[in-house]
DNA sequence: CTGTTAGCGCATTCAC
DNA sequence: GTGAATGCGCTAACAG
C-alpha cells in the first residue's frame, strides 16, 4: 500500500504538505502543489479514510438506518443521497434487521461513531428502544411512530392525509368507508393517526363513523390485507369505500375485491397512502396520498446538517404536508 | 470518550487483556475476564471500530453497491444481510448514483478499503469502467451485464427464463409474441440474452420469430413501456402475446392494454420477469419468471466468503436457475 | 495466561 | 508557506 509518506518522499516535501494539498486546509503554492499532484498520480496514491477518521474524528459519511432494505425507504433514500452528497458526504444504508440483538447493535455507540450523522427510520423500533439510544451524535428520526421529544423528527401529515382520503370518498357518495389497517383507540403511531383522520372526515361530513369499520392489521402486507378484507366481505360486512392505510394494503384490498367480482370504483371506492409507482399502472389507477418524499428528504437532511454543524437549537418536529392524488379507484 | 486504557486501569489489567476479552482471540481466565467485563459495564465502554480497523486491517463490514436504492436489489439485499451476518460481519448498502463521478468514487481504492468485501451490482456500469477497477480486494459482481473474466460473477439464467416464458405462451396458442425490452442483435447483456431466449423458444416450437416484434426500451420503466407498447398497438401492430423483460415493463404493458380495452389473457397473454410482489395482487395475476433471489444471495455470499478467506481459486461465473410462475395473465 | 513494545496512516499543533 | 513532532485507539508480535 502506498502511503502519504511515500508521496511526500517522491515529491520531496513533508507529509503535511501532501495532506494540505489533499484536503485544502492550508494554501500550498502552485509549483509545490503540482509536484505533489504528480507524485500522487505516479504512485497511484489514495488516502486511507480509516486513518483520516481516527485522526480527525470526521467520517464524511451519513447513515440511513432502516428496518429492511426492500421497504419503501428506498425511494426516500434515493432522494436523500444527493442532498447528503451536496454537503460533501456520502450516504450508506444499514438495516436494523429482524432480531432485537442486531437492532440494538445498529444503535450502539460503536456503530454510531462510524458516521458524522445518522438518519434513523423508527418504523421498526419501539419507544423504549429509542430512549435507550445513548449518544450525543447527530441523529434525526424519520417515521410515523411516536418518538422521545429530545430527538429531531420528520414525519408525514398522517391525520391530514387520512382525512383527505376519507373526505374524498364521502364526498363521492360512500357511506360505509372501512379503514383497513387502522388502529382503534390511541392517538399516536401511523395506524392510529390515520384512523383519527378517518374519524375527522366523518365528523366534518356529518356522517357517523362506525367503529366496526376500523379493521386493524398486524403486518400491513398485501397478503394479510387480502385475507382480512376477504374474510369480512365473505362474512357479509357492508362496505362501499375502503381507506387502506398504505398502498401495499390497498393492493391486497383490490385483489380481495377482484377475487369476488366487486367493482372498483362503482361498488366500492378505494384510496391508499404512499403513492407507490405501481398505483399509476393498475386499472383502474389507485387514488392515493402522495407522501411528498422530496420534502421528507429535504427536511431530514436540513435538520441533520444543523446538528452536524454543531447547532444546539431545540429539537424540531417537522410534519410534512401531503396531498391527494386522484385516479380511477374513486369516482369522478 | 472512554477508551480501552481506561478500562484496563479500572480493571487493574493491561490493555491487551481487555482487547482479548473483547475479541476472544486468546483465552482469558474467568476471574480476570469478569473484572474486565465489570469495568466495561461500569464505564460504559465500547470499542472504537475505526481504531480497530486501522490497526487490524479488518472492518467486519461488507458493502453491497447498487445503482440506486429503490430498485429491485432491495429484495436481494434483505436476503444477503443475514448470510453476511452469519459470517460475523454486517452489510451496508451504497449507491453508485447517476453521475459517472460518484460511480467512479464508489469503486475507488479509498472506498473499497472500508470493506472486507464488496458485492457490486453491475447494472449501471459499463465494461470499461469495470476493467478500470484496480484492486485485489475481494469483489463479487452481481447482475446481467457482461463482465471481465477475472471477477467472480453471479447472474440469472436470463436466456433460459426468457425461453420458458415465451414457450409457455407459444404452447398456449400465441403466435405473435412481442418481446418488450428486448435488444436486437448481440448476445450479451440482459436485454439481448432475454431476446435470445425468446428466439430459442420460437425455434423449438417451430414458430417463426418476427424480428419486428423485438421492441427495445431505453429506461425499462413502466412509463416508457406503456408509451412504447401503446404506440405500437395504436399503429395496428398485431400481437397476441407479450414477453416483458421485467415485471416493471410488464406493469406498463398491462396498463397500455387496459387503456385500450384489450383483454388479458384472452386477447393477449403477458409474462414478466422478476416475480415482484405486486404481480400476485394484480387481476389477473402476472405470470412471470422467479429470479430465485435466495440462490443469488447464497451464491454471492459464498463466493465473497471464499475471497475474503484468501482463496485464490479461479474466478467463478455462477448462473442461477430460474423458474416459471404461472398466474392469470396467461391461459390455462 | 498476561504484559510490553511498537506502529497502523493520517491530521493537529506548534515551530520556523 | 512548509516542516517536525506527536498521538488518535487499538491489536500483532513477541516476551515472560
Amino acid at each position: 500500500m502506498v502511503t502519504m509518506s511515500d508521496v511526500a518522499r517522491e515529491a520531496g516535501v513533508s507529509m503535511m504538505t501532501v495532506s494540505n494539498v489533499l484536503n485544502g486546509h492550508r494554501r500550498v503554492v502552485p509549483p509545490t502543489r503540482d509536484r505533489v499532484l504528480t507524485a500522487i498520480e505516479k504512485l497511484g496514491y489514495e488516502v486511507n479514510l480509516t486513518a483520516r477518521h481516527l485522526r480527525s474524528g470526521r467520517t464524511d459519511t451519513v447513515a440511513l438506518i432502516v428496518p429492511g432494505f426492500h421497504d419503501y425507504y428506498g425511494d426516500v433514500a434515493d432522494r436523500i443521497a444527493p442532498l447528503v452528497e451536496e454537503g460533501g458526504r456520502r450516504l450508506v444504508l444499514e438495516r436494523t434487521g429482524a432480531s432485537p440483538r442486531s437492532e440494538i447493535e445498529s444503535l450502539s455507540v460503536a456503530r454510531l461513531q462510524m458516521y458524522d450523522g445518522v438518519l434513523l427510520s423508527v418504523a421498526g423500533l419501539d419507544r423504549e428502544r429509542l430512549e435507550s439510544v445513548r449518544t450525543k451524535a447527530p441523529i434525526v428520526l424519520l417515521g410515523e411512530r411516536e418518538v422521545p421529544q429530545r430527538f429531531d423528527h420528520v414525519q408525514l401529515a398522517n391525520e391530514e392525509g387520512a382525512r383527505l382520503a376519507t373526505a374524498h370518498m364521502l364526498a363521492r357518495g360512500s357511506r360505509r368507508v372501512l379503514v383497513l389497517g387502522g388502529a382503534p383507540g390511541e392517538t399516536s403511531g401511523m395506524a392510529s393517526l390515520r384512523r383519527a383522520g378517518w374519524e375527522t372526515a366523518h365528523r366534518e361530513a356529518g356522517v357517523p363513523a362506525d367503529s366496526a369499520l376500523v379493521v386493524p392489521l398486524t403486518t400491513y402486507s398485501a397478503h394479510e390485507s387480502r385475507e382480512v378484507l376477504g374474510g369480512l366481505l365473505d362474512a357479509g360486512v357492508h362496505v362501499d369505500g375502503i381507506f387502506a392505510v398504505t398502498d401495499t394494503v390497498a393492493l391486497g384490498a383490490l385483489a380481495a375485491l377482484a377475487d369476488r367480482g366487486i367493482g372498483v370504483p362503482d361498488d366500492v371506492q378505494v384510496v391508499g397512502f404512499d403513492d407507490l409507482d405501481v398505483g399509476k399502472y393498475l386499472s383502474p389507477g389507485l387514488t392515493t396520498i402522495d407522501p411528498n418524499h422530496d420534502e421528507v428528504a429535504r427536511s431530514a437532511v436540513r435538520l441533520l446538517d444543523r446538528r452536524m454543524a454543531g447547532g444546539d437549537d431545540p429539537p424540531e418536529h417537522v410534519v410534512v404536508p401531503v396531498r391527494l392524488v386522484v385516479r380511477g379507484s374513486t369516482r369522478a
